[in-house]
DNA sequence: CGTGAGCGA
């Protein structure tokens, strides 16, 4: 059975309203009557070596990012977030590039590409607050 | 069911 493209294809036509939620309200058929939500999300464009990758695949590994992104510059880490309990990947994970012009050139290449079947969108991740209440960490500075 | 939006050990 070549079900698995059919699957891929679906997942990815549903993710196509990822950035345009505010056209794809499934209670309407057309844009005519918006909701007062008509202001869409906007996006954390902040410059940064940090990119944020969405829409993994379960089964995209940290090689398979870093490959996917080292085509558009020298990705320094990868990592595809992967849940601890569970140990399956959560669909998304982060790419750091050595500087800003590969991050965007990164991000240009892979936002809306195709990874292992599904449509992923990179862009700029966020200064993460805090480190997570581990007492047994080193102190943020690894990176 | 790793079921599908998201921001990390």
């Amino acid at each position: 059975m070549a079900m698995k493209a059919a699957t891929a294809a679906i997942s990815a036509n549903y993710q196509m309203c990822r950035g345009i939620r505010a056209f794809c309200s499934s209670s309407s058929t057309f844009p005519f009557n918006l909701p007062k939500t008509n202001i869409e999300k906007p996006p954390p464009a902040e410059p940064s070596t940090n990119l944020f990758v969405s829409g993994l695949s379960k089964r995209t590994t940290t090689e398979g990012l870093r490959d996917a992104f080292a085509k558009f510059g020298e990705v320094l880490h990868a990592r595809v977030m992967t849940d601890r309990v569970s140990g399956y990947s959560k669909g998304y994970g982060f790419v750091r590039y050595a500087t800003l012009q590969e991050a965007e050139a990164g991000i240009k290449g892979m936002d809306g590409q195709f990874l292992d079947g599904w449509v992923i969108f990179a862009e700029y991740a966020r200064p993460r607050p805090p480190v997570p209440p581990l007492n047994n960490r080193p102190p943020q500075g690894q990176w």
